[in-house]
DNA sequence: TCAATAACTTGTATAATACAACTATAATCT
DNA sequence: AGATTATAGTTGTATTATACAAGTTATTGA
């Protein structure tokens, strides 16, 4: 029946979150928040704390405060926005990307190590799922 | 090629982890690691704080104030262990049980909503998934 | 022009976590 | 048996990620 599939990913599920936030915490690694932030500035270019609050779904001062974080290890620079001096770009530097680089490298270089003996066909659907999972989980926040 | 599979399912991780925190932070909703501790007191009885940071893999320390916390909402009681006056055992109360139960069928429900138009076949397999890469991380981790 | 709005920062609070220092009890080793 | 060591647990302190509220400066628009 229905349930016991349901039963089982609410299972794991609540295992793989806590197990992940649990290690993070742990080993040194950038913070996943840090890593997101790097990535978005890095994929769509500069942008302001706003904006990025708005495509990360983050409080303002949150994002501010990562933002800040990031510009004292010179991972993002701050510039004035011209056309509003209220406004900044946080642009992301050279070392930053490098940062970021090395950082997605480590990831990708663990997540091999955890999909050994997977198949192909198996990773393909893992993140076809995933995907299904997150877009409904965006729609339904963005509400 | 593999490369592909793993940058797809390192994203969708990445996503997936940032939103569940994010959104348990704004909804009141029982604090994910409450709700692990109460499921684990619920299913496999009474324990020390020892034993409680050995099974998930905490500190001592963070289980003890998780334990404190629970027993400040009657959650579970605190009771000496006669044959050792260091140690206690935690027990899910009545009230425990139920606030976990209530919690558990919620979740069912909001993760029920979201796998709205996922085939049984789909549901069984991200199931499957997800276990199958926790257990791999769950070894990995007690080396 | 001046009141309302907007972009951002800073103060304060909470949750989850770790490590280190401490207390009380138990176990071990002369 | 007594001294030393180990164990169970708690508490102090720190960090990360987050939110909300208050404050500052700049822009807009009636």
């Amino acid at each position: 029946m229905k349930e016991d599939s349901v039963e089982l990913i609410e299972r794991q599920i609540t295992d793989f979150v806590r197990r992940i936030v649990m290690t993070e915490q742990r080993e040194g690694r950038m913070e996943r928040s840090a890593y997101i932030l790097l990535r978005q500035l890095s994929t769509y270019g500069p942008a302001g704390v706003k904006a990025l609050a708005n495509h990360l779904q983050l409080d303002i001062s949150t994002v501010s405060r990562q933002a800040s974080s990031l510009v004292e290890k010179n991972y993002v620079e701050k510039l004035p926005n011209p056309d509003d001096k209220r406004s900044y770009f946080y642009k992301i530097t050279e070392l930053g990307s490098e940062e970021l680089e090395s950082n997605r490298r480590e990831r990708f270089q663990r997540l091999n190590e955890m999909l050994e003996g997977w198949t192909e066909e198996e990773q393909e659907t893992f993140g076809r799922l995933l995907k299904r999972y997150n877009n409904t989980a965006n729609k339904r926040l963005n509400m």
